[in-house]
DNA sequence: GACTAACTACCTAACGTTCGGTAGTTTGAT
DNA sequence: ATCAAACTACCGAACGTTAGGTAGTTAGTC
């Protein structure tokens, strides 16, 4: 069973994944959704709630799965990368989506504050994950960086963000494939070493 | 002498580049100008036909000084590149500005289809003229790369563009300063080779 | 007198939100 | 086992506000 509360949150995501939250209506969702704009607040009172709940959701599903492979003794830290990689790509399969917090974070100053924290939030959990999966695999030998691990952690993501933008703007959907096959030249050493000689 | 229509459009970019095409309206831009909204209309009959004059001066002005500089045979590659650095460092320091075309590609599928194009072409010619530098740069042996000159101009562009997104929502300035320095590292090959080692 | 830039006044549509109310279910006391 | 109270899910209608946009008019300049 699918309860309407989760249908609603459903719809709001995917409309702000494509159009943003300022162009996400209730009227919008409560179409997609089949009930009537008023049945929406009974389930979350202000769009700003509405808003708070999508991220949040969105947030801990993530975080889980992030939480998951890194406790798994048998992942080897390029598996957790591969890992990473793996959501973006799918997201650029389905030409109108980003990332919901890519596209939170390009309307910032306009939404309510409980909502800027959540996106802040998803980001900096994202990053410190990528920079402790990075560390790890220095440390057991698996990876061998071009940089430091805090400094490629901010790259792999902010580019993988960057890239789901542009890849959207300029339908070439290759874009996105060719920044994490650059990101994985940055953090094995053999493919790096063998381009620059 | 700085026309009304000048101003509107000043106004307007401010208001994209903070919350997005969607949350930008013709209201806010009248009462920053100090003049009323249908005066507005008269320089620009629709919001969609200002969205396009506001993108298109933003890209003339871009492309003019790109232009100039690879053009200037005294200024190195990597000159060039760290002039290609310079507007965004400024963006970041204005806490709450992304780039324009940043902020609007987060809502493509809602923008007009006038304004889809700009956009396009926008991020087109910034990647364009990237891969072209580093192109050069590897000829005259003044930059060695990491990665493909096509590749790298896309990691360049994406993440810088990621960088002023992921910047203002969690408010750390210090986010896009090092990736300028991780993709300075990514260009001139001592200090990677060093890391390497 | 024609043209431009600005104005006042107004429109329709859509926004988020509130209200009052209707079914149907769950709960607690008798 | 019954009955009333309370709760959940949803609805239609309307609220005040704002959106983009239109029509007609006035003030100033060549």
């Amino acid at each position: 069973m699918n309860a309407t509360a989760d249908r609603i949150l459903d719809a709001g995501q995917e409309l702000i994944q494509t159009g943003g939250f300022s162009a996400m209506s209730f009227q919008d969702i409560a179409s997609e959704v089949g009930i009537r704009k008023p049945s929406i607040i009974h389930h979350f009172p202000t769009k700003a709630e509405l808003g708070v709940a999508i991220i949040r959701r969105y947030r801990d599903t993530f975080a889980a799965q992030l939480q998951q492979i890194s406790e798994d003794p048998a992942k080897s830290s390029w598996d957790a990368l591969e890992f990473y990689f793996s959501p973006y790509l799918f997201l650029a399969s389905t030409p109108d989506k980003v990332c919901l917090c890519g596209a939170l974070a390009g309307e910032i100053p306009v939404l309510p504050g409980v909502m800027r924290v959540e996106v802040k939030q998803f980001i900096e959990a994202h990053q410190r994950w990528l920079e402790e999966i990075l560390r790890e695999g220095v440390e057991r030998g698996e990876l061998v960086l071009i940089d430091s691990p805090k400094s490629l952690s901010r790259v792999i993501f902010n580019s993988l963000q960057g890239s789901l933008l542009v890849t959207r703007s300029t339908g070439d959907v290759s874009q996105l494939k060719e920044i994490i096959n650059a990101m994985r030249k940055l953090v094995k050493s053999e493919s790096s070493i063998q381009q620059i000689r």
